[in-house]
DNA sequence: GTACATTGCGTCAAAATAACACACATGATA
DNA sequence: TATCATGTGTGTTATTTTGACGCAATGTAC
């Protein structure tokens, strides 16, 4: 698929790339999905781009779709990334080995890039990881466990998961990262797991049902050691609503 | 000085600019800096292009020193603009057409474009507007009375203020557009007018000097109506603490 | 002086927050 | 079966923060 741009540069945007960090929670564990990559023995975030008559929303979009087979997600653009070195000529040229594409003819991928990083937050279960081609390895790997990236890409990813602790001040988080159904509890390990910070049970508790978004069910989770919690459901009109217009107005 | 640009765009990142929302306050007014360029009847963002040894926040550090004549400004970036139809091709034409350079020599200036907004806070009274040639007009234009901008440029200048709306919840704001001694007053009218809203004159005085930034002065204010009110400065190293920290936690 | 606008300081009730106590359910263990 | 450990649901309390005011002080305009 690269190969195929490689070969097709002129229908891009040139020096323009797309980023994503796609979350995921799962065990407890805030996940992102990461590639390794066939030409280099480094992992990398997902990412692609620019179609000369693409929006750059709508190439991130499809870099999500392709990678998570997924549709509707919660995507966010959180910043571009511009440093003049952030291009590694080694990493160009280790691509253009690997695909025996001749230096001329890979002058477009070994010219400066900047990079659009967005960031995504998704249901874990729910999707699929999905190899760009067989040389490939994507996985979910937990945050706290990521190892060393091409280029920039800690960077980036350091600043999305900056960017989704501040937005967790300004909006709930949730409904794209959790199953349908699911229990305070395990909402409050999220908030903790992103903040990195314990949060008290109880206060929580109080905090979030206090925004209005969520709906208490008849119905508790089942299979668990200890006391069965209750499960809720996001009120998803309410959770759009105060999406939109923000949590702690704080003026 | 584009014209130079134009002829040596090898030297630039193709289909790359920047657009700087440049913000004061003067006569409790936001005021933005827009610049009347000679191709068009209308006003536009000052921006500028990327020079390929250049990082994209050094090429905005020039943008803004070149129009404000001033070094340290606050500027930070915010959001970057693809959209496919953000470019108008009537726009760019124009532009050859004043400089009298052929279709075929201004391609670089007529391709797809994608922007990187970033805005500035700076001191209305220090700032001294610079013209880029003789034919252009560079003005602080009261945020409320915007004209018709070019291309997509008023939807970047709102974003800007919806950014910098946002930013009041999470930072302080007023070190980089008050002059060094203010008053409480002017500082609030600063926070009314970015939050267009009217707040409580007590209760503002009292949530702004708890943060702990605030050096009360021994001296007032003279040559006012009314009761003359007590000036302050910003206490910088506290200030620069809260900027790192954040305000509001929220969790 | 008086009228008027604006500033500085203070009050008070309501709301939000932090810290904590206790009872309940469930699987594991004795 | 009784007890324990662990995590859950609910509530209480003191403290802090917020929102909505009152009022005196200070300056200009007349």
């Amino acid at each position: 698929m690269l190969k195929g741009i490689l070969l097709n540069s002129e229908n891009y945007q040139p020096g323009l790339s797309i980023d994503c960090v796609i979350f995921g929670f799962h065990d407890n564990q805030l996940k992102v999905l990461l590639i390794k990559t066939p030409y280099e023995n480094k992992w990398s975030l997902p990412g692609g781009f620019v179609p000369l008559n693409q929006d750059i929303d709508t190439a991130a979009v499809t870099v999500l779709n392709e990678r998570t087979g997924m549709q509707g997600i919660f995507l966010r653009q959180f910043a571009t990334f511009g440093r003049v070195k952030r291009n590694d000529q080694h990493f160009g040229n280790a691509v253009l080995d690997y695909f025996k594409i001749p230096e001329e003819a890979g002058k477009w991928f070994t010219q400066r890039f900047v990079t659009i990083g967005y960031y995504a937050l998704v249901d874990f279960l729910k999707a699929v990881p999905q190899k760009g081609n067989n040389q490939e390895i994507i996985e979910w790997i937990d945050h706290k466990e990521v190892p060393e990236l091409i280029l920039d890409h800690k960077e980036i990813l350091d600043k999305a998961l900056d960017t989704l602790r501040t937005e967790l001040n300004l909006m709930p988080v949730g409904y794209n990262l959790l199953p349908e159904k699911f229990t305070i509890p395990e909402l409050q390990k999220l908030y903790e797991t992103i903040l990195d910070k314990k949060l008290d049970r109880r206060n929580f508790l109080r905090k979030i049902t206090n925004i209005g978004i969520l709906n208490k069910l008849d119905e508790k989770k089942s299979n668990v050691a200890h006391k069965a919690p209750n499960l809720y459901t996001f009120d998803k009109e309410k959770y759009e609503e105060v999406l939109k217009n923000g949590l702690n107005q704080g003026w």
